[in-house]
DNA sequence: GCTTTGAATTTTGAATTCAAAATACAGTAT
DNA sequence: ATACTGTATTTTGAATTCAAAATTCAAAGC
């Protein structure tokens, strides 16, 4: 038996993309962001760089790198010669987050009625279906995560690769607020409605009313979030 | 006469903000935005970090920093082992930046109806005759600040802290491509009037005229930019 | 008892060092 | 002449080291 660990097997050829050996900042960057995601560091607290090295296994130089990205995502703060602490939730700005996210959603409903192609639109059905299945279920866990990855396509076949991109880094931070709102599961069955609105309407190519489907889903998910967020 | 170069001067009390000394990557970074912006460093060109280590006199752990920061802003790409380059002005990008900036902008021009007070009104529109002058004068380089300024006030009123953040990054994009395309300056006049415009629809407090004011603003910016890139 | 002062310790900032990967290049074979 | 291979050089990635700043904590002064 080989003990080389871990030979990397040829890749597909396929579209797959660049593919590169990630980085050890990368590695420790996508770690804390889970990390901090889940509220395993505590909002407002303290990092110690010394630690976090400790508990990675790196030295310094890749996670003080790592931290700058999260700092670029607004999951930290770096104080001066103070060292790193974990971005406390601010209503305030969680509410200022969803009414971007709100007009950006609204945006992607008109991109969307313009541009999915009919095969596009039956991969979102098809994902959508799968969704309901996990719902009838109950299964919560993969109902979250198809969740999460029909609004990452919705973002996708918008085809604007700017509105993608800040979909992404914004929905890091809604995702955070649900965490510390406890609700990262909750509001099921309106949820599952609003998508059904959201793919009649993209079906039927109705830009305005997919813009309004998906601009009030996203307010929903914002009130709920909030409520959740004062009652705490 | 006292040879210790940088006393500090105490700082005046007033609402000055935190005043941190800034870190040495900051410093880097800021020069090295500033670098890109302005095409100093070409588009697509491979970054040497032992040079710019030469010329900025500093070692390459701060540099590196600094590239990551700028890589989150999107101004450089990092290559694993294969060091940074200058991201290319790619037109689909900047059209698809353009695409959210109007959005954005209208947003803003809903928030700024509700949310500006008087007084922050007369002082954007005391900017705005400012700006005027300097029209009048010809004097390019005073508009195209106070202009920026100017936008920058009306992100800050809307009151939207994720929104002026957003405004900000997206922006220095924009600026870039405006430098790339050789028109840091143009659209004078057409500018002015759309500025008129703007003011005009905030002092009546007509949200969707505001909204709309800046939408066309920022879409015909975005024309002139594209124009411009197209025909290099 | 409370605040202040000033070492000792810890933690961060930045330079340096060492290792691994990529690049450049010369020589060889076809 | 061109393509390939192996080696030298350069460049990047990450750990370590050194210096500067902040924090801790105990003792002194009020």
């Amino acid at each position: 038996m080989d003990d080389t660990a871990d030979v990397k097997a040829p890749e597909a050829l396929a579209g797959s993309a660049p593919l590169r050996r990630l980085s050890l900042y990368e590695v420790v960057a996508e770690q804390l962001r889970e990390m901090v995601l889940e509220g395993e560091l505590t909002p407002g607290s303290r990092i110690s760089e010394k630690r976090l090295c400790e508990s990675f296994e790196v030295s310094r130089t890749p996670l003080r790198e790592a931290l700058k990205v999260l700092a670029n995502e607004g999951l930290v703060e770096l104080l001066p010669n103070r060292g790193a602490k974990v971005t406390e939730v601010d209503p305030r700005e969680v509410a200022d987050l969803f009414e971007v996210m709100v007009e950006l959603e609204a945006l992607s409903g008109h991109l969307l009625a313009r541009r999915a192609s009919d095969a596009e639109i039956a991969e979102l059905r098809a994902l959508h279906h799968q969704m309901l299945d996990h719902y009838r279920r109950q299964e919560r866990v993969e109902y979250f995560r198809l969740n999460q990855r029909i609004h990452r396509r919705l973002a996708e076949i918008s085809g604007n690769g700017v509105l993608l991109e800040l979909e992404t880094t914004l929905n890091l931070k809604i995702t955070r607020a649900r965490y510390a709102a406890n609700m990262k599961l909750g509001r099921w069955d309106e949820s599952a409605r609003e998508h059904e609105r959201i793919l009649d309407a993209l079906e039927r190519r109705d830009g305005e009313a997919l813009a309004n489907a998906m601009r009030d889903h996203m307010r929903y998910t914002g009130d709920a979030v909030l409520e959740g967020l004062a009652t705490r």
